[in-house]
This record gives C-alpha cells, structure tokens and sequence, in this order.
DNA sequence: AACTATTCATAAAC
DNA sequence: TGTTTATGAATAGTT
C-alpha cells in the first residue's frame, strides 16, 4: 500500500523512519479505537520511538493501570504484585515486632505489668536487677576515669605553674589555688540506689533524635507502632 | 476496505463482533510488528475482548514489563513506582526504629553502655531503678494476691471438712493436717534486692512467641533489623 | 476458514 | 509536519 511495495526491515535513513513511524503509528492507533468501538474490546498500547518519544493509545472508561492490573490477573504473571504483598507482609511483621519491642520496654520501665504472670515478674525483676548493676558500674568506670584524667591534668597544669614561678624567681602566690577536691564521691557515683527523684527526660541511643519516639522517663509518644 | 463502508459503532451481532474482532486483532498485531521492525520502536499492546479473551504483542528483546516501567519513567506518573518507594521508605524507617529500640533494650539490659556519656549514664541508673521498684511492687502485689486467694480456699475446705465430720459424729482426724504454712515470706516475695543467679531465659511479652527475637536474660537473635 | 469486491492505509514525492 | 496520489493491504460480506 504506497507507491511501491516495501521490506519489513528496519529503515536505514532516519528522517524517513521517524516519518514511517508517524504514518503507521496514526494508523494503529486509529485501528485500536475502531476495535474497541466496533468490538467492545478494551485496548492499551504503548509505543517509544526509535528516538525515545512515547505515545500510547487506551480505551475509554479505563486507563493503562486499569488493563495492566487485569492483564495480570489474567496472565497470573504478577509482575509486581508478589513484590508488593512480600512487602507489605514485611511491612506488617516489622511492626509487629516494632510493638512488642516496645511493650518489652514498657515492661522494663514497670508499666504495663498486669498481664505478667508470677514468674514473668520474677524473671523480670531478676533480669532488671542485673542491668541495674551492669549501669552503676559502668557509670563507675566512667566516673573514675574521667576522675583520674582530671586529676592529671590538674596535675600537670599545677606543675607547669610551679616550673614558671621557678624560671621567674618568684615565690607562689597564694591566691593561686589549686585545690584537689575532685573525690569520686563529689560526683554522686553511687547514686541510685535510693531517691530517683528529679529524673528527666533523656535519650540514651545518641544521634537519631526521632526515630523511636521515646526517652527514658518521658511520655510514650507511640506513633507508627 | 471491505464490501462496503461501516459505521464505527459497536456491532450488536455478537457472532459478527468476534469475528471481526480476531480479523482485525491479527491485523494490528501485523502493524505493530511492522511497525517494531521498520521503525525500530518499542511495542506494547495489550487487548481484551468483550468474551474476556486476552491477547497481547510485544517487541522482542524486553517484555511487557520493561515497556511498563519505561512508560512510567517516560510519563513521571508512577502508577505504583511511588507506592512502591513510599513503602520501601516506611519499610527502612521501621527498620531504624527497630534497631534503636533493640539497641535501647540491650542498654537497659545493662549492655553496650560504651557509648553512654556520664548525664545519659546517670539517667539510665535513676530510670532502671525505678523500673526495678515498680517491678517489685507489682510481683508483691501479685503473690499478696495470690496468697490471700489461697489463704481463703484453704479455710472455706477446712470448714467444709469440719462441717462434713460433725454432721458424721465422728471426732477430728489428726492425719488430716490443715496447716497454713504460706506466709508471704514463703514465697521470696523480697527477692531481687541482691542474688540475680538462677536467671533463666523467659519472654514478658505474652503469646506471639518468636517476634522481636529477643527474650530477657536470652541471647540476641536480631534478624530483620 | 476461504474468497473477493471494495475501502483504506500509506510510500513516495512535493 | 501536511497534502497528494498511485498502489498494495486490510477486511466486510458472502460462501
């Protein structure tokens, strides 16, 4: 059809590809809203050029997503569905997993403990028990170092004031005072074990500020459980 | 091209319907299989009949798929991309809050302190302590409780028992030993305070065993973090 | 499904 | 890109 029969290959000359393209792409198109009116038929199709330039023909009362989504349901090939429900079933255990993590840490900051059995309560006071000396020890180790690193460096500073005073032949002056009273008990080492009063809000993860929506001693702000 | 012009309108024979729906199906078919070759272009075409049949083209070297994704690149209405993205977005934001969470429980199981400043350090303890009080008053009002209700259970049998043998005539039986001997005490009611030996593995958090992987006192299985 | 009269699509040229 | 036109292709109606 035309004024010479032609091959079915590709169009070596550019400008008459894209201007073969046009022609038949108008053709098709014209063909696929005659099918769907004449047959009833629902039709999508998409189409790029050898350029990259995309057009697409759809029967009316739906749209591309529309014939997609069926075709998949009629092919069973779910292209991406399966993805999708893998994701959403992850979706959901996370969060699963994200609320009991959280009930578990309720637990450890003794809310919610009505639904504990006896044992539950004694493995959880014994368990709660031991973190408590996990922390003070810690806290101890960090207060007795950073104790000792003071203590040095004061040391140090005292020394070199008296090796100045020394190459300046003066005599020490007594409004210069250093004074050691840097004792581990100052800084309220053992702290707990009794008045855990003026507790305050604080977050122990460091950085990500939001991520988990609680601090120790604060409000439970328990959004995306 | 035909016997004679038609009307493009639905044709209402349903016989005639399907006839020319597969005679002109197979020809669009053939122009957008010319049209792949001779243009170079990419092809999708996707068609259901009013039967329900479905039928489809596409040009070789990718599928329908890729067709579906490049249109969804090329038109920027990601008809599921965006979904997709928005749920792989919640899906890692879970994931950190996860992480935090397990990290937070480990911190208040008295473990990775490393990384806790003294302030954070000192809440911690103050926090934990609490907890650890919180958790005791609950455990003592369990087994008060609990041994009030036996208590009562104990004396109503006793009764029973007494009220059984004066109706027989018979004197008490000294084998029959009604003795209370559940005091509180009985019970280490006290516990914790010191000795956390003993400790077994036990999960707070009642029924959906295997969730968030972590028990009190168990080793940390972190999977899904 | 095959046939064929007819309409339609389009290659080439402008 | 739009129009023209000669020609091959597609197909409606028939068998």
């Amino acid at each position: 059809m035309g004024r010479g029969k032609i091959e079915i290959k590709r169009i070596e000359n550019a400008t008459n590809r894209q201007v073969t393209y046009s022609k038949r792409r108008t053709g098709i198109m014209k063909k696929a809203r005659e099918l769907t009116v004449l047959c009833d038929a629902q039709v999508a199709i998409i189409m790029f050029s050898s350029t990259g330039k995309y057009h697409e023909f759809c029967s009316p009362s739906t749209d591309i997503k529309g014939i997609f989504d069926r075709y998949q349901q009629a092919t069973g090939t779910s292209l991406w569905v399966e993805q999708y429900e893998n994701m959403q079933r992850t979706l959901s255990h996370l969060k699963d997993i994200n609320r009991n993590l959280r009930t578990e840490i309720r637990q450890r900051m003794g809310e919610d403990l009505d639904s504990l059995e006896f044992e539950e309560l004694r493995g959880l006071e014994q368990n709660v028990d031991a973190a408590l000396k996990e922390v003070r020890h810690r806290k101890y180790h960090v207060i007795t170092t950073q104790t000792e690193t003071y203590k040095k460096k004061v040391k140090h500073s005292y020394e070199a004031y008296k090796n100045l005073q020394q190459e300046l032949g003066l005599r020490e002056d007594p409004a210069f005072g250093f004074v050691d009273n840097t004792g581990a008990g100052g800084w309220d080492g053992g702290a707990g074990a009794g008045a855990a009063a003026d507790m305050y809000a604080f977050r122990v993860v460091p950085s990500q500020p939001n991520l988990h929506g609680m601090a120790y001693g604060g409000s439970h702000d328990l959004r995306l459980g």
